[in-house]
DNA sequence: CCCTGTATCCAAAACGTTTTGGAGGATTGG
DNA sequence: CCAATCCTCCAAAACGTTTTGGATACAGGG
């Protein structure tokens, strides 16, 4: 049915050598003859099998991302985020993207990043939601598979990493709040096997320890980074008595919630209460009163994960493996009397 | 590197054609020896080679989906929930998901559209953002090529398709901005090489008609469906005299920087202007006053669309080819007092 | 004892490329 | 005129599967 590089070769009385490296464009073929296969190959509507070149080239042009996703119609602004940026970059460096959706540390997860790199269906792979230990860290070292990743990784010097300092970003947030005369501040967490839940815990401690404020373990709850466990986590903390003035969600999605949450029983949020979140997602503009954040260039990030990821594909020296990014004070009327 | 198939028929003292169809499961090898291969394949994490099986089954257990973006970084929540259906529904039945961007009715997306297909990379492939005489179309019926599309084609009794009903929902919305009053409503439309333009445009005039009045060319803008451009064509209509007294967007990114152009004026929005929107993303909620739009299911639709690719896919058959979905009327403090 | 059938297994071909290792002819230098 | 060098081209191997079309051995029926 579809033209193969035999047709070609047969149409052109060439042999399928000449004809592949014609259209590869090596040296060792005349002019005159590469202008005749180029032009009969537009003309046959030619396109080389991909399936036959990976599998000679052993390479396939692909990176891989896998969503860590726990329920169906992850809404997350942030995923987007990064999602629209492997996509954007990748299409500029031309290499396709291949997305899947799996829960985190699950069978499933494990075996389909096995699937993927030991039976070479992508060069490459993206990780970010880093784990306190994370196997996927691991078992890409082991098998030398290139990847990249977004967190707060150790060693961090045999692949690139993006690091960006959620801890110092959550210290100068209570900084911020405690300043603004708030003493009772609760904290709205990610599960704990989260590297972000260690980093972004951390600098709320940090930050209160710095004020001379004794953490209240009533005043720390888990969530699982959705609006929904905001609010009801915002419900709990809100019944304590006393009751924390200020509440800093480890995301702004779960900021959203505690928002929500605290518009329904009619809290004034700024003057009553004080909210903050993390990650900068657009959403947070858009509310009464807009919450205070802290902004990362998600978006970015991603774009240079993925141009890294790129380069170690093609055996190209990157510069800088390592790179730290600080996220932005986004002070809103959420905080603020 | 990698084991192969060969590999484990060696250390299992079979062919390789045993070991192939122990792992696919045929009758005409030995209950014993079967479980003896899986035991090995297991043990040394064999993964057949994508590559290889791919070009023998000429199938790749894969779809892509190309995003018509313009610019870089869309942030098109509309895109987004789209996305996110293909993804997850995908995953669903165990297909991979390529993605990547194009310019819509570029040279670039031709051969982007036409590496995949003849290339055989994918097996199927998703389309959205249809235009008035799209190309994609005709080639993928041309080649044979299995395909889904929303979007209002008319010959669609050849491959699945879901259609929602703009026109009649755009109709609804004049009448709901007639009813509160109003009668002079400026419509911000998209490029009008794009079939939602048409249908949405459409609805317009005819819920203008409907209620007897006549259309004001004025009053009429092009936006390119970006918040952007809303807010331009909004700051030009409202500049005209007289001005509008209802503002109605293609989609609802355009109704945000409507909005936010109203905002910048001082305008009520709500009393002074009426607003609305087409999509129904999660941000009209938020925003003061929340926004007025139809509602359409982005996401369900997605995945429904996805469903019926992987069936074409497998060969089996498809219960309804055209389905059509009523847009949801959502009226919200944007369009009335 | 032969023939048929059944249960396992396998060698070899195919899929469509890229790459290796030359071959053949023309040209150049001595 | 011969050898060396270049310029073009090509046959065949390789990539790792799946599938085709038997082969072998054993059992059972006549």
């Amino acid at each position: 049915m579809a033209v193969t590089i035999r047709d070609l070769a047969e149409k052109l009385s060439l042999s399928i050598t000449t004809v592949s490296r014609a259209l590869d464009g090596y040296s060792d073929v005349a002019e005159e003859t590469r202008k005749r296969v180029v032009q009969t190959a537009r003309e046959m509507g030619y396109e080389p099998n991909y399936a036959a070149r990976q599998l000679r080239r052993k390479s396939s042009d692909a990176i891989g991302y896998i969503l860590p996703t726990s329920s169906p119609q992850f809404t997350d602004p942030f995923f987007v985020n990064f999602l629209t940026g492997l996509c954007d970059e990748s299409a500029a460096i031309h290499l396709d993207l291949m997305v899947t959706a799996c829960a985190p540390d699950s069978d499933l997860e494990r075996s389909q990043y096995r699937q993927w790199v030991q039976s070479k269906r992508i060069d490459g792979i993206v990780l970010n939601r880093i784990r306190t230990q994370d196997w996927r860290v691991e078992y890409l070292l082991d098998q030398q598979f290139p990847f990249v990743c977004l967190g707060n990784v150790g060693k961090s010097d045999r692949f690139p990493s993006i690091f960006v300092d959620e801890r110092k970003g959550f210290a100068s947030l209570v900084t911020h709040l405690v300043q603004n005369g708030h003493h009772r501040i609760a904290y709205i967490g990610a599960p704990s096997g989260l590297m972000i839940q260690q980093e972004r815990f951390g600098g709320y401690c940090l930050g209160l320890q710095q004020a001379g404020i004794q953490a209240n373990p009533d005043w720390i709850k888990e969530g699982d980074l959705t609006e929904n466990s905001g609010y009801h986590a915002a419900n709990q903390l809100l019944e304590e008595s006393p009751a924390p003035t200020a509440i800093m969600a480890c995301n702004d999605l779960m900021a959203l919630g505690v928002l929500q949450a605290a518009q329904e029983k009619d809290i004034q949020v700024g003057s009553q209460l004080a909210i903050t979140g993390f990650d900068g997602i657009k959403e947070t503009e858009y509310t009464t009163p807009p919450i205070t954040t802290l902004f990362q260039p998600t978006y970015e990030i991603a774009r240079r994960l993925t141009a890294a990821l790129g380069k170690i594909i093609n055996g190209l020296p990157v510069e800088t493996l390592s790179q730290a990014v600080e996220p932005e004070l986004i002070l809103r009327a959420s905080s603020q009397t």
